[in-house]
DNA sequence: TCTGGGGTCCTAGGACCC
DNA sequence: TCTGGGGTCCTAGGACCC
């Protein structure tokens, strides 16, 4: 037995990100992309989502609408990937196997980053296991990291950060007692602290505080009546106190969403029905697959963020109408993770959305009041028909899993539509699908 | 006309993250 | 013409309770 009163030794912590990671990706299975200006796009080709260093050279901005840099990249022969969330997600997992060998104790924070827990050492040995990090990752995954170690996560942000920015790019920063801390807030503007966003740094910035520096030494008081706890906490978190613990990823998640932009507008009820009941088929399955129910279904719908043009009747006058944005939720009762109980759920609530003359350009559902499917209640009646009805998900998740997505699929929908995503320049999913493996000749 | 005080729970919306 | 998807946390305000 361990002794829970015992005194803690004193910890560190890393963060571990990937460069530029679905550029990344794509680099590890073609390699003649090393060293050319890539880019990765968000679903339905919309945004750059992913930039290789060479692109960012070339002034193509993060979350930049193509559109705006279709002649650049054509000019500058940029090489463009449509995203390809099956081959990142499966490289993600093979990065945070390797991350685990470093620590029992790490939080997977996104698809390319996590933080780990590590024994504090001499500021020199801390460096060194920095780069070993990095070099185990490179020759174990073919992916590049950076690494920034300090004491409290957001200061491990703010070293990761320079560390990827440095010239000399040695891509591992050590800020555990390291005199070079305060130089490397004063060197960190304002907007680039983590959990100070745009709206905040604007408002700081009107006060004359510009870096992390100033930042840290902000009056508490005035913290929080201006940014409330959360504030307080990134300016304590600077000043080497920890308030943010490494939490368990998943460990008790509280929304589901699986929602998509049209390929194209969708005018009919019958294709709102057939987008929401794909959602909604994919919503269930991640909820089986992280042993969780729901207890509500909520599905929302909306015209373009930008403008709406209304069609026949409703567009007679020729007036632009009002963005468009609605949403529904559905009490389901007793939790479920059943495709089919979700299915009427979702369908009902398309009935109370719709309405005619809107295009909708972006629709989906979200799944809320999550707890372990193992401990939801009990039925009270039909209880032979939902046991019968989770036997058969979990058989048509087997045989879906086997075979591919949809070889078996419940209900009405089609598989095919008008509002599916384009995805014109995905790459092979090399790692998750047989056909698409690479061969050699 | 006058009209307490304190608590909980829920939801919508804002801000932030990658 | 063309602008992603999936999450978390916090607060304010209303409904409701005693």
């Amino acid at each position: 037995m361990q002794n829970r009163l015992e005194v803690k030794v004193s910890r560190v912590i890393a963060l571990i990100d990937a460069n530029n990671f679905y550029a990344s990706c794509e680099r590890v299975f073609d390699p003649r992309l090393v060293g050319r200006p890539v880019v990765v796009l968000s679903n339905n080709d919309g945004c750059v989502i992913a930039r290789s260093a060479e692109a960012k050279e070339l002034g193509i901005g993060m979350g930049e609408p193509f559109f705006k840099v279709r002649d650049l990249v054509k000019e500058q022969n940029v090489v463009v990937r449509s995203s390809n969330y099956e081959l990142y997600g499966d490289m993600s997992s093979r990065l945070m196997d390797v991350l685990e060998q470093f620590s029992p104790d790490s939080e997977v924070y996104s698809i390319d980053e996590a933080f780990l827990e590590l024994e504090k050492s001499a500021p020199g040995e801390l460096r060194k296991l920095g780069a070993e990090i990095r070099d185990r990752v490179r020759r174990q995954t073919g992916l590049p990291v950076s690494v920034g170690i300090a004491e409290t996560k957001t200061l491990a942000k703010v070293a990761n950060h320079l560390a990827k920015r440095s010239r000399r790019a040695e891509s591992v920063l050590n800020l555990v007692e390291s005199s070079y801390l305060d130089l490397a807030l004063e060197r960190t503007p304002i907007e680039e602290v983590w959990g100070v966003g745009r709206r905040q740094s604007a408002r700081l910035r009107s006060y004359g505080i510009l870096t992390a520096l100033q930042f840290r030494a902000a009056d508490d008081d005035w913290v929080r009546r201006k940014m409330t706890v959360t504030g307080l906490r990134t300016v304590h978190e600077l000043r080497q106190i920890r308030c943010l613990e490494l939490g368990q990823s998943h460990a008790h998640q509280h929304s589901i969403i699986v929602s998509r932009s049209f390929g194209e507008a969708v005018w009919s009820i019958e294709e709102l029905r057939a987008a929401i009941s794909h959602f909604t088929t994919r919503g269930a399955e991640k909820l089986r697959k992280r042993r969780l129910a729901a207890a509500a279904l909520s599905i929302f719908a909306r015209t373009g963020r930008y403008k709406f043009q209304p069609s026949g009747q409703a567009g007679r006058s020729g007036q632009a109408a009002e963005p468009f944005s609605g949403s529904v939720t559905v009490d389901l009762g007793l939790a479920t993770d059943s495709t089919l109980e979700l299915m009427q759920a979702a369908q009902q609530a398309v009935s109370a959305i719709y309405q005619p003359g809107i295009g909708y350009r972006k629709a989906g559902i979200i799944l809320t009041g999550l707890a372990p499917s193992d401990n939801a209640p009990l039925r009270l009646w039909d209880t032979a028909r939902y046991e019968h009805e989770r036997e058969l998900m979990s058989r048509i998740d087997a045989i879906n899993a086997r075979h591919g997505q949809d070889t078996v699929r419940c209900g009405i929908f089609q598989s095919e539509g008008r509002w599916l995503a384009r995805l014109d320049q995905r790459s092979n999913r090399f790692t998750t699908r047989w056909p698409e493996v690479m061969t050699l000749r």
